[in-house]
This record gives structure tokens, sequence and C-alpha cells, in this order.
DNA sequence: TCCTTATTTATAATCATTCTTAATAAAGAA
DNA sequence: TTCTTTATTAAGAATGATTATAAATAAGGA
């Protein structure tokens, strides 16, 4: 069976990249962690622990290149930090998130959502959309139920 | 009649900040800019024109302000730089952007489109929706009409 | 006036990210 | 193999945006 990691192999060699063991080492955890939303910070101190020598500049290397490639998409959810999210495979778009303003916590949307406005968007601004970024700051479900059940509130 | 920045001071009132000088010719350079996306540094050197003994730090702590009072908005497009973005006047979501990936050009989308779509969240994700962040990637009208006439393409 | 607080300036510090340079690894030709 | 070229990396320096600090200033109230 092909695995996740041969199939990124192979984009890389399609654009002429090898998959060296630091870059495989990057790609591992982030396929280990596709939940998350990890800084390059974050993915430095992990895939130090399965490749104790790679550098930091090395991590931010590669995100940059697996990111021109759209193997991840680089976001930004306005702390000073860029974060890495692995795109599901054969997804057409970037999947949205909702992000908590009381916990913090980063759900993703997987479904699209969007093709309706799409249309709109690119008939009535003649804009050929290629991507888009969605997100939505507000109350999570936790924190909903959390409120609720609170007596002090 | 009154205006734009009597409003803003109201606002500012409200939450017991005062309208320096300072803050006032930050709005200025603000409100004559309300098409752009200024970023600190762009408002910092606007601003020198009309008020030439202000700090950067100023402009930082005053954009910030500005920012927790929902006048202003902050975006970030991905370039290593926060950009602020005036508020229209009772509206009650922040407004959208298409980024076009030829020319660098930002325009905006002041309808909500989202409406929908934002039911549909709220209802199957059980979260409460306070703000949004939408942005299109793609190519611009302008940079259509371009290439449709380029006879080289 | 004196006292207290808010605000600003100037500069230093921080932090994420990128750049530079020399070393290393891989690939191809002969 | 050996030579040559190219891609990649590590380490650390440099950059650039943003934030923190400390001293000065302005404003407001008693
Ligand atoms: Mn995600
Ligand atoms: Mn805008
Ligand atoms: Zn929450
Ligand atoms: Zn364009």
């Amino acid at each position: 069976m092909e695995t996740r990691i041969d199939r990124i192999k192979k984009q890389l060699h399609a654009a002429s990249y090898k998959l060296t063991p630091q870059r495989e080492a990057t790609v591992r955890i982030l396929l280990n962690h596709e939940e998350d939303h990890l800084s390059a910070e974050d993915v430095y101190l992990l895939v130090k622990d399965i490749a104790p020598e790679i550098g930091l500049a090395t991590v931010y290397r590669t995100l940059e290149l697996l990111t021109e490639l759209k193997i991840v998409d680089k976001i930004n959810f306005g702390d000073g930090v860029s974060r890495y999210d692995l795109r599901q495979e054969g997804a057409a778009h970037f999947h949205h998130h909702l992000v908590c303003i009381e916990c913090g916590a980063v759900d993703e949307i997987q479904e699209d959502l969007l093709e309706d406005v799409e249309a709109v968007v690119e008939k009535r601004w003649n804009f050929q959309i290629k991507d888009h970024r969605l997100t939505f700051h507000g109350i999570c479900w936790r924190c909903h139920d959390r409120s609720s059940q609170d007596p002090s509130q």
C-alpha cells in the first residue's frame, strides 16, 4: 500500500525536490499532529525528538517548500506566529476554522460551505478565486456548555 | 453636524479614554486612507506629516486601542505585517477582501454574503459567532483584462 | 497649589523569520 | 572510481516588526 509519505515524496520529486531525512522527519511530525495548528517553533521542538541534529532554519525552509507545493497551508490567527496545517488529501479547498475567544481552542470545518458565496463573488466582482481563508471568532460549544452549567453565571 | 471624529471621540470617552492630539492625528490618517490597508509603519510615516513629534510606539498603542474598541480591524494578509482597516460605521460585520495573486491589489467586499453560512455554522457546530475573517485569493478583474488583451499570451 | 493618574517619547529588548557562509550530501560524467 | 556540479543543511548572524521600560509631560481633581 502506498502511504501518505510516499505520495508526498512523489509530489516533491514531481517538482524536482528530494525528500531528505530532515524533510521526511518534518512531514512525519505534521502527519502525527494533523489536528493541531503548529507554529514553526512547535514543529522544530517536536522534530528534534526524532531528528535531534536538525536546525530551525531547515524547518522553516521545509515548511516554506511544503507551502509552495500546497501540501500544507500557512495560516495566521492573529497571534504573532504563522501556523502550518496539512491539507486534506484531494481537498480542492482549504478548510475553515472556528477560533474560540474564551478558551482559545481552534476547531475545523472540513465542509466547503462557500460554493454559493464564491459563485457570487466570481460573477459580481469578476474575480477568479484560487483559494480562500475563512475564520470565525466566537464562543465554542465547550465554553457554551460551561457557562450554562455554571451557577455563578 | 457631528463628524466621524466626534463619534470616535465619544466611543473613546465611553471607555474612559481621551482623544489626545496624537490619537486624533492617527485617526485622521486612517479616515483619509479608508480604501487602503496601512501597516503601523505606513500610518507612522503619514501621521508624521501632520504631527511630526509623534513616536512609533504611540502609533502602535493607538492602533491597538482602536482595535480593542472595534473602531479598526487588524488584518494580516500573510506578508510579515499587520494592517489596520477602519470599520464601516454601524457595520455589524467585518468586510471581506479579494487579494490578487498577480498584482497584489486588495479589493473590498462590503456586502455580508455570509448570513446563510453563519446560520449553518451556529447550528451545526453550536458555535456562537462574534466576528469573521474572509479573504479570497485569486486573479482580479484588472489582471484578467490585461491577460485577455495581451497578444503575447 | 499639590497629588495622582494617564499618556507620550525615546530607546532598549524581544521574538519570529530570513539571510549568509561554510560544510556536507547527492548525482552525473568520465 | 575520481572529478565536478548542484542541492541541501547547520550554525549563527542579521533583519524587521512589535512590545516593554523608564523618564518626562500633560491633565484633572482636591
Ligand atoms: Mn486546520
Ligand atoms: Mn479592507
Ligand atoms: Zn471555548
Ligand atoms: Zn491583479
